[in-house]
DNA sequence: TATGTGTATTGATATATATCAATGAGGATT
DNA sequence: AATCCTCATTGATATATATCAATACACATA
């Protein structure tokens, strides 16, 4: 399936992980030799909470949303998968299991490599393994600020949060077709899908943002801010 | 103050990291040269949130808390620090800043090692490497999953979810002093120190737990882990 | 012994937020 | 066009939990 590759080699893949810069031409070859590629439809499952890590996954296109099935079949969702980032989970090292599920928000295509070869180039390669290093501490991170974030700030403060999440990260743009639903948005922020639904009317009363349906468009940035610091 | 220590080299000491069994007795030998040691009292802060991370620490007796103080002036806490566990924060390898703030519960002794050398290490010594890795993961997993269970869980839930922590995983006994206030397991278990007063009573009169005042004895094991599982 | 200071406890009240129930609106399928 | 869906919306109500205020208790200090 030529046709469905972006790129013929890791080499020139465009969605490739900032990491492997730090790998030489012959491991990247390696890498490449181990990978292979696969197209899911929106709304099916990519990797399931709970099944062991095989592969680290790359999204070549589309978008996906990481969550996790908790108590009571309530759903935690961690944050949207796209381009460019590993996807991998902090049980690479712990117990080779998934944490959270990985679904498909959108049409996706997404490249798998083998998880054994990522594991023995970090024990080849420092740099590389520092590379890791880097990337799950940056995840620890955020889940950390996030944590925080739901912990102590109220419902508009995660809402105004959660809109410029997927703004400035997401979408990279102030203006954006919303690929959640109101019981996502809701997963996602921490609060019923009915207090997700009044809470976007209060912003869009205050003049903050502007909300034609799937169309949502920020209006006034500084005062969203404003709120996500504390409201 | 060769008299402040517990061994006279890292080689033989019994409050150091798993993670140094990967060392070569050169490398050992050369983090046993870059380190120092202080004494701090009950209360005094060993590293503070936001300040530069020079050195990673470890506790060689006593304990510590370890919390963010977010918005507001609000207090959330991470955990209890203690022997054999590197302190290093995820920001290490981000933007070599403290997220959280170190301060000790009772009298500590800490032994502080170089982030440098540490660095360096991970770099010389991929097994090491890989150590770290596991490390960072694991805690990175814990976080995710106190994560989830302050989104989801309700108080009597998350209190008892606190309990068994202290007795399991801190002072691995199911009887112990309470090392800290009700303000401060307000701050561990996410909610008001009333609440706590609270639910600690509750638990008494339903004979789960024995609660003469600094000394806590858990007399139903079960029904706490029932209700932590989702109470 | 008196005085203060911090913490723990208790009850009353306020508030944020979830839940429930009903309605509405847009797309797909027949 | 008629019918199902699913999802969004709205209002009414319930509930968990925080906040406030008062008191009690323990321990240090004068």
């Amino acid at each position: 399936m030529v046709e469905n590759c972006i790129a013929s080699t890791c080499t020139d893949c465009e969605s490739g992980w900032k990491n492997f810069e730090n790998l030489t031409e012959d491991e990247l070859k390696y890498v490449c030799e181990n990978r292979s590629q696969a197209v899911f439809r929106s709304g099916e499952i990519i990797f399931k909470q709970g099944s062991p890590i095989s592969s680290a996954v790359f999204l070549i296109n589309g978008m996906g949303k990481l969550y996790i099935e908790g108590y009571d079949n309530k759903k935690m969702m961690i944050g949207i998968a796209k381009q460019k980032r590993l996807i991998a989970g902090p049980g690479t090292y712990v117990d080779n299991r998934h944490h959270y599920t990985l679904a498909a928000l959108t049409d996706v295509k997404a490249c798998f490599i083998k998880m054994d070869v990522l594991k023995e180039l970090v024990l080849k390669n420092s740099k590389f393994a520092e590379g890791f290093l880097i990337d799950v501490s940056k995840k620890a991170l955020n889940t950390f600020y996030r944590f925080l974030s739901h912990s102590q700030k109220k419902m508009h403060g995660r809402m105004a949060e959660t809109l410029l999440y997927l703004a400035n990260l997401i979408h990279e743009s102030d203006t954006f077709d919303m690929l959640l639903s109101r019981q996502e948005l809701g997963e996602l922020s921490g609060m019923a899908k009915e207090s997700v639904v009044r809470i976007l009317k209060d912003f869009s009363e205050d003049h903050i943002i502007e909300d034609k349906c799937p169309h949502i468009k920020i209006l006034d940035k500084e005062k969203l801010q404003l709120i996500s610091n504390m409201g």
